[in-house]
This record gives structure tokens, sequence and C-alpha cells, in this order.
DNA sequence: CTGGGGACGGGGCCC
DNA sequence: AGGGCCCCGTCCCCA
């Protein structure tokens, strides 16, 4: 678990444990530090004692329901701390003989206490797991501080550095083929071994590097490289025990994916710069510098262990670190979508406005982004752009979109000539006036001028685009032979023979017999 | 270098 | 809630 604590009045007082112990940034002398000025413990002491008010249930005049569950606080502390309080206790400070009742359902009581607890103690305790509903609840409830530590939180755990991800890299390659190497969980064995306190104080880093953000990044990139690590391991045991499964997951497994696969965000990263595909394993030495740099930063691992039960693990996802991996790897990317979405919190409500006089409306807000939607349903389609799942590949030329439309729009444009114009001329045609031309997995209509012109074979037999349009289904697997194509080359896409293209989606279940059927021009 | 057009991604919203 | 349509913005290619 993090914990963030809050470096109270600006660095003055309350210096986490790891600040104490000279672990912490140099900070400057705040220019109100005047000596004879102020006593710096006042403000932890006030707060501390308001605390002990608190669990004593001593001046608590706001009783706050969440879920059932009773919260005691003061008004005034809520008050200080969260928009929404301010809001909702501004428009019943006029009754103040009796206590304030506060009812929420939007988030777990095992959420509100965290944030209750930082109001009262200035720590937060930030975990894989709880990062999501913390931010969702800190964004309802207007508090803008832990908005901003949740951000970091989730932003620092997608800055993999260079050997992080080289490190990914070669396990992904290795479990496409391999055992995984048996050094690494020993090592973290032993490192669990040396545990000592299993919580720890992380001031936030700021905008410029130095020697604490060794540790942040390191820490997270650790985070990051667990989750890989965990998915690589999950993979493999998924892998051999595939027919108790009682999930449906593609079986592409290893085989890598065109470079338009990646999404739009992986895709164009690639394209400005793409790193190598091909990676060798991580060497003993890249191991014995990391316990190096463990030893040095005296990283807290045990928590996020490598055991495969280890939940806090399973739940920590990062979008760099997902359209990585998609444009290596769909079937991770896949599992990852879908862990996403059933690890996700299942509020992710926001208030959109908050102008007097009118009821503020829910809506839905991306735990990735600022962006927020009035369905559900747009949320989990606007995700995708985050996490990168394509779960419409087109069977004819192997590219996978996010939505069913934008694969049924690319299919007819571009493998059945679904638009009535020549393509040179730019007129007007139809099946009477122009023809199909085939070229590669390109259909596309000339006109019988242009046709003559060009000296185009055209496919007038047996083509009819209504016959073959894409099929709305949910599946995600591709034929291993359209991606061992890719695997070729892209210019090798181009096929000698017409193409009679079936789009289907959900093919887990259709015999190979038919597949070979369907897909007569991928050999 | 620039403008036009195609392909695609994504948001809003209706059914 | 899912599917689908419309619209707009962006990127890329090509003349």
């Amino acid at each position: 678990m993090w914990v963030w604590e809050a470096a109270s009045g600006g660095g003055r007082g309350a210096l986490g444990p790891r600040q104490a112990l000279g672990c912490g940034r140099n900070r400057k002398p705040s220019p109100y530090s005047l000596p004879g000025m102020e006593i710096s413990s006042h403000q932890s002491h006030l707060l501390e004692q308001l605390n002990e008010q608190r669990k004593q249930d001593l001046f608590c005049d706001c009783n706050i329901l969440v879920e059932g569950k009773v919260f005691k606080a003061h008004r005034n502390v809520l008050f200080a701390s969260s928009g929404y309080f301010k809001m909702l206790l501004s428009q019943s400070s006029k009754e103040t003989s009796q206590p304030t009742i506060a009812t929420f359902e939007v988030f777990s009581p095992e959420t509100f206490m965290v944030i209750l607890d930082f109001v009262y103690s200035g720590i937060l305790s930030l975990t894989g797991q709880n990062v999501i509903e913390v931010m969702s609840a800190a964004s309802y409830l207007q508090m803008t501080d832990i908005l901003n530590v949740c951000k970091t939180f989730i932003k620092s755990s997608l800055d993999i550095n260079e050997k992080e991800k080289d490190h990914y890299l070669s396990l992904s390659a290795k479990s496409a083929s391999t055992e995984p190497t048996p050094a690494r969980p020993a090592l973290y064995r032993s490192r669990r071994k040396a545990k000592s306190n299993p919580r720890r104080s992380y001031s936030i880093p700021d905008e410029k590097p130095n020697g604490n953000e060794n540790s942040w990044s390191g820490y997270s990139s650790y985070l990051s490289s667990q989750v890989i690590l965990q998915r690589a391991e999950t993979q493999l045991s998924k892998r051999g025990r595939k027919q108790g499964s009682t999930r449906k997951r593609r079986k592409h497994l290893g085989l890598s994916q065109s470079r338009e696969l990646g999404g739009c965000k992986s895709d164009r990263a690639e394209r400005a710069g793409a790193s190598d595909p091909t990676h060798s394993p991580r060497g003993g030495e890249e191991a014995e510098s990391e316990a190096e740099f463990d030893a040095e930063n005296d990283v807290e691992r045990d928590e996020f262990g490598y055991h495969p039960g280890a939940e806090a693990v399973r739940k920590r996802w990062s979008v760099t670190q997902l359209e990585q991996e998609l444009s290596r790897n769909p079937e991770l990317m896949e599992l990852k979508a879908e862990e996403l979405y059933t690890s996700m919190p299942t509020i992710l409500g926001v208030m959109s406005s908050w102008n007097e006089g009118e009821l503020p409306r829910m809506r839905f807000k991306c735990p990735f982004c600022t962006h927020t939607v009035k369905r559900r349903a747009d949320l989990k389609r606007h995700l995708r752009c985050h996490t990168g799942e394509r779960p419409y590949p087109c069977e004819a030329c192997g590219k996978r979109f996010t939505r069913l439309e934008h694969l049924r729009n690319h299919f007819q444009t571009i493998h059945q000539a679904g638009k009535l114009i020549c393509r040179k001329c730019k007129r007007h045609v139809t099946e009477l006036t122009g023809c199909v031309v085939q070229q590669g997995t390109r259909r596309y209509r000339l006109c019988h001028k242009c046709l003559a012109e060009a000296n185009f074979d055209s496919i007038p037999e047996d083509f009819n685009p209504s016959e073959h349009s894409p099929v709305s289904s949910t599946g995600n697997k591709r034929p291993k032979r359209a991606l061992e194509e890719e695997q070729k080359s892209d210019e090798e896409t181009v096929e000698e023979e017409p193409y009679n293209l079936v789009v289907r989606h959900n093919n887990d279940d259709i015999p190979e017999e038919v597949k070979e059927k369907v897909k007569p021009n991928l050999r």
C-alpha cells in the first residue's frame, strides 16, 4: 500500500517517516517558517486532536451514511476539505442544532474511510485496488488534493523506464515459448523475507527529478513490471488449463500483430519511432542491478508479491502499459481490457453541473482522462481508446477495430467496393455502368471507360456486396493463417485471386473446415 | 509545400 | 444496454 502523507502546511510539521529518516527530498525552507513566528507542530497537533475527537465521537456534528455504514465527523472539517460538503453544509448551515446527515451510495465505506482518514490525518492510503474508486469518490466530493495524488499515483505507475520495458519484452517473449525464469520469483521471495514495515510513506515528487524520484519511478516501474509478469504467468497457466477455462479467449497467443493493430495511440507511437519487437531475454546482470536498486531504495515489494493471487497486482493497470502490450500481444491486451472492465469501480459518477438552482446531472467519468459521458455504455466504448482493445478484426486484412460499425465501414469501402463511384473519374457508377476491380485485398469500382484505359480485369462474377457484409458477433479470435500472413509482410497481403470475404467475429465455435471455406484467399 | 480526399477514430445521441 | 447512425477531427497519401 502506498501512503501519501501530505506535507502539511507546505512542508512544515509532519514529515513522513521517509523524510524523517533522511530519505526524503531536500526541501527549501518555507518562506513562512520564520523563527519565533510560528510553532511548526501546531497544525499537526490540531489535526491530531480533531482526529482524536472524531474517534471518540466528541463534538461530531455530521453523520455520513455510506452504504449503511455511519461515519461521524465534524462539519467544519468536512467543509474545509471538500467542495461537495462545502456545498452541502452551506445549504444546511442554518440548522446547526441538528447533526447533518449525508448519505452516499456512490462509493464504498472502505473508500470513504480512506478519504476521511486523509481529511483528519493528511495521510492518504492508496493501493492499486482502491486508487480508482478513491479518485472517483474524490472527484464526486470535489477534493482536488486527493484527485491530484491519485492522478500522480496512476501516472507514476505508467512510467515504465527502459529497463523495465526491456524486462517485460524479454518476459513476454519467454512466456510465448518457455517457462518463466526461476531467478525472478526467487528474487522476490527473498525480498518478502526482508519485509519489515507493511506501510510506507511517500512524498509526491516535484517536477524536477532528484534522488527521491528514483524511488518513486523505480517503484512504479516495478509495479508495472509486476503487472506484466503477472499477466505473463497467468497466460502460461491459462494455456496449461485451457480446457477448464470458462471464458472464451482468443488463442493466437504469441503471434504478433501487424503494426496497425496496436490502437491509434500505440499505432502512431510505433510509426513515430517504434521499438524493436525483437528482444533478448533478461540477463542476470539486470536482475542483479535491480536487486541493488531495491536495496538502495528500500522498496517495499512484498505487498505486491509475485504470487498470482495478489489482487493488488492484478488490478493495477496503466494506459502506457496497455498500449505497449497490445502492440505486441493482442491477447494480453484483451485480457487486460477484460480485467480492467471487471475491476473497474462500479461507480464512476461525477456531477456535471453545480450551477446554482440547477440539479447536478450524473455523468460517468473516465478513470484515465477527464472525459465524461452520459451513459455507462459510452464510457465502456470510450475506455477502448485507453485499453487499446480492438475486438472487431477484419477477416480480409487483419486490421482490427474498436467498433463493429468501423469494421463494417472499413469492409464495405475497402473490401467490398461499397462506394458506387468510379475511383478514377469519380463519376457515379452502377452495376451496369461500372465494374469492380480487385487490387490485393482492396476492391473498388471503375466505370467501363476508366476500366478500359487502366486495362484492369474486372471481377463481375459472384460479386455481391450484400452477401458479404460483416457479421455482428462477439468473438475476437483471428485465424492463425491471417496472422502469419501479416507476419510475413504487410505487402504480401496482396492476393491474386478474387476475394470472397466473410467477416465474422465469433469463430471460436466455427469448425476448421468452415474457416477454410470462408477464407480461401489467405493462403 | 499545399490542398484535397480517403480512411479512420471517437463523441453524441437515437432507436 | 447494445446497436447503429451522424458528424467532426485527425492523419496520411497523392497530385
